[in-house]
DNA sequence: TGCGAACCGTACCGTACGGTACTGAAGGAG
DNA sequence: CTCCTTCAGTACCGTACGGTACGGTTCGCA
């Protein structure tokens, strides 16, 4: 292990070839197409022209081949930083808002729908492994983007607030609601769709008469 | 078929046996137990201490036990009305505190999130038939209680908001937040019920700062 | 050119599940 | 007592999946 070979690799530090890549990538597809029910071992070695010895091989069994789809999904998505820039009322509005256009846009993707379908449908089973993956990985990132964007507000005189995690925790509210929970239920993401820029500014608007510092 | 036997029946109208209803219960509880995996035919029949055949005969095939049970959870659920009694600022604000209260509660229970993740888990395929019903019997209900409440709140003087279901999804998503994906992802509800009462208090809180009638 | 590693394709095995068929017992009606 | 219905218990069947083993092929390398 770990010897010279120059493995091209798919991810920053997965420690995934580029062919193991392609491999998720396209378990990913099936998952999303199909439900959990068609992502079988045998299955994705078809999709993927690979034997299932490979599959074995690299992911160790079907458990390790869903947590590598969850790590190689997460690594996909790059949180973007907070660009320090001086805020000002209107910016950190918009700020917000792309903010609450972009989760909603995630939390909608087909990829996302899939894999959390796949970690809640194994929760109960086996302690909720996939679970505490993806909140680690995506939920803690995404975290991460709107404490520092809430901070800046903060600190510019902008927001006022005692605790970050319940400011965030009302900002996520005001913008998802249960529309999550309904689109992972199976209601069509699609007409929903549409209406998230609205949506969005109107939970911005709302977060800020609770949080604006103008009070 | 349609005969004069008067056979009892567990739920109110819902054409089921007792019998039927002790073997959805048990259903359930295995269901909580040890996840959708756990929930086979066979399984079923022993801990019912019924046969296969008459789980057949009662629901047609496996999906059929599935939509039951949903059903059958439901109808033991019943949405207390609200009372029309003159609201002043603290009731309405306790009405909604405990409201808010109950909603985390239902959404914390066992049953209820077995059941939804099953729906979830099934979602992807077969066009989310028990997502919908899930979705029916389970949301629009408690849905209707709160669209009441604020009505009356506004009918009162006390609340003020143009459409009353982006009022409701601004209160729904302030007392939850993410804490029922969380919880369906497998987070231990034990740890976060010991919260719930002050959680709702804040959500409320900020939930009448919004829509509070006063301004 | 020969060697070895990686790997694809496939065949194989054990198991577990959904669904069906059969047997025998309990109980009610005539 | 006898017939008939219902249902528990069990055996059974087909299928599909997870995981393993094997033969054949490609490719890098000395």
């Amino acid at each position: 292990m770990r010897g010279v070979e120059a493995t091209k690799e798919a991810g920053a530090g997965s420690g995934l070839t580029e062919r193991q890549g392609a491999v998720l990538e396209q378990a990913l597809r099936l998952l999303v197409d199909g439900g959990e029910k068609a992502l079988t071992t045998a299955g994705v070695a078809r999709a993927a022209s690979c034997s299932k010895e490979s599959l074995y091989k690299w992911f160790g069994d079907r458990d390790g081949l869903l947590s590598a789809m969850i790590a190689f999904q997460a690594s996909k998505v790059r949180t973007l930083g907070v660009s320090a820039e001086a805020l000002d009322e209107a910016s950190l509005r918009a700020h917000l808002v792309a903010f609450a256009k972009d989760l909603l846009d995630v939390l909608a993707g087909d990829v996302s729908l899939a894999l959390n379908r796949l970690a809640i449908g194994q929760a109960s089973r086996e302690g909720s492994k996939l679970g505490r993956l993806l909140e680690e990985r995506g939920r803690r990132q995404i975290g991460r983007r709107a404490g520092a964007l809430l901070e800046a507000g903060r600190k510019a005189g902008l927001l006022a607030f005692g605790d970050a995690e319940e400011a965030y925790g009302a900002l996520y509210g005001l913008v998802v609601s249960d529309w999550h929970l309904r689109m992972l239920l199976g209601d069509d993401p699609s007409g929903l769709k549409k209406n998230f820029g609205r949506r969005a500014e109107r939970a911005v608007d709302a977060f800020l008469a609770l949080y604006g510092g103008k009070a």
